[in-house]
DNA sequence: TTGACTACCTGAGGCTGCCTCCGGTTCACT
DNA sequence: AGTGAACCGGAGGCAGCCTCAGGTAGTCAA
């Protein structure tokens, strides 16, 4: 949906500037080119391991679906985390660009529920993304923090407007909005695709429980 | 908070009654000396560690504190559910208790508010808990199932009375209430109990997002 | 009190997955 | 072609899960 299978392209063109202002604890797409070519097979392998099995799945088993020796992964990706952040950093990016995109606009109150659909909607990618995400925004150190952190503050701006507007309470913490978020999410990734409530829960909680 | 340490007696009083009428899948209480003290020990010392690591605390670890061996562990608990089930079924007793007794009160909103407050604390008794909760609810054949879908009833029962008084939405169904309840609880249960938003997560549910 | 029945206990052992380390390989650059 | 650094492989140590065969000791009846 956002570019986070057959993002070949996209890796090429992102990765490197990524790389360059993000962080020395990521690890960089290598120069080489066996080592590229591994690494891109990793991070494919990993994408639909984690699809499939959720943010545990086996490291052995992505290995091995890479066709690559373990030593090599774990080479390229030193902790479960950043391996993680490599395939989850498309959605992530996406997220800021969407929000960038609509900031400004003559409907802030929609504008910003549509940008929490889509946030809720990335956050469970897969089974146990949410916990990592969570994680790694209020934990500096953490391989997706910096990225987090950016995401953050869009979702924070386009609630700023939306209370600027007077169409959301005043007394709304950005926190206590991801807080809800990350909530969804987790339903969402927990229960599967199969019976996803994600949209409707999001209404409940935009126009209230209470009856009018 | 719930009795769920040093609840020996209460274990006394409800294990007996609970084994007959729940389950066989449940693991019972042995009727041997020897073996009704390893189960307790085996019982004190996962709550303990399940506090303290979460549902994923080592097996071997709560055996070795217990004073048993790690067989011994699995003769009374044969999975790691039945282990969690047994040392949170208090919790979810209590809870049946508690809507059992506020039924039929004057202010059915304000019921099932405090009950939602309580449920989101038991819910988050332990990292971990709420996703095998969650597993348990619609999923037969879970050792906690059976209590489960009683206290799911018990939730139904007062959200009915709410509506009924045209308190709440009508539209709102037991199983969008209970996502939501279980999202703020996998945040309380995620960000730790020093930072506890639960309380003030309900509020902004109830109360809506959106200014009046 | 004794004996037998069997519920109960033990812990070695096979399995999976994590992660490290170092000898060997191969790419890239001159 | 030669050299150095980047890269790769996979054995191996560790932790946790779970099972099973053999031993131990409560319990109950005589």
């Amino acid at each position: 949906m956002t570019g986070s299978t057959d993002s070949t392209t996209r890796d090429a063109a992102t990765d490197d500037d990524a790389a360059k202002e993000v962080a020395p604890l990521i690890a960089q797409r290598p120069k080489r080119a066996d080592g590229r070519r591994n690494y891109d097979a990793i991070l494919a392998a990993a994408r639909t391991a984690f699809a499939e099995h959720g943010a545990g799945a086996s490291l052995e088993d992505i290995a091995a679906k890479a066709g690559v020796a373990i030593g090599t992964l774990y080479r390229h990706f030193p902790t479960r985390a950043t391996l993680v952040e490599a395939s989850t950093r498309n959605g992530l990016e996406d997220l800021v660009a969407h929000a960038k995109h609509v900031s400004g606009t003559e409907e802030p109150l929609a504008a910003l529920v549509a940008w929490m659909r889509q946030a809720v909607l990335h956050f469970s990618t897969f089974r146990g993304l949410v916990g990592i995400l969570v994680r790694s925004m209020y934990d500096e150190g953490t391989p997706s923090h910096a990225m987090c952190a950016q995401m953050h503050g869009s979702g924070a701006d386009l609630l700023t407007a939306a209370q600027d507007a007077g169409a959301i309470r005043a007394d709304l913490t950005p926190v206590e909005l991801f807080d809800l978020l990350h909530g969804i999410a987790w339903v969402r990734e927990t229960t599967g695709p199969e019976r996803d409530d994600s949209d409707r829960l999001i209404d409940l909680l935009v126009g209230g429980l209470t009856a009018r």
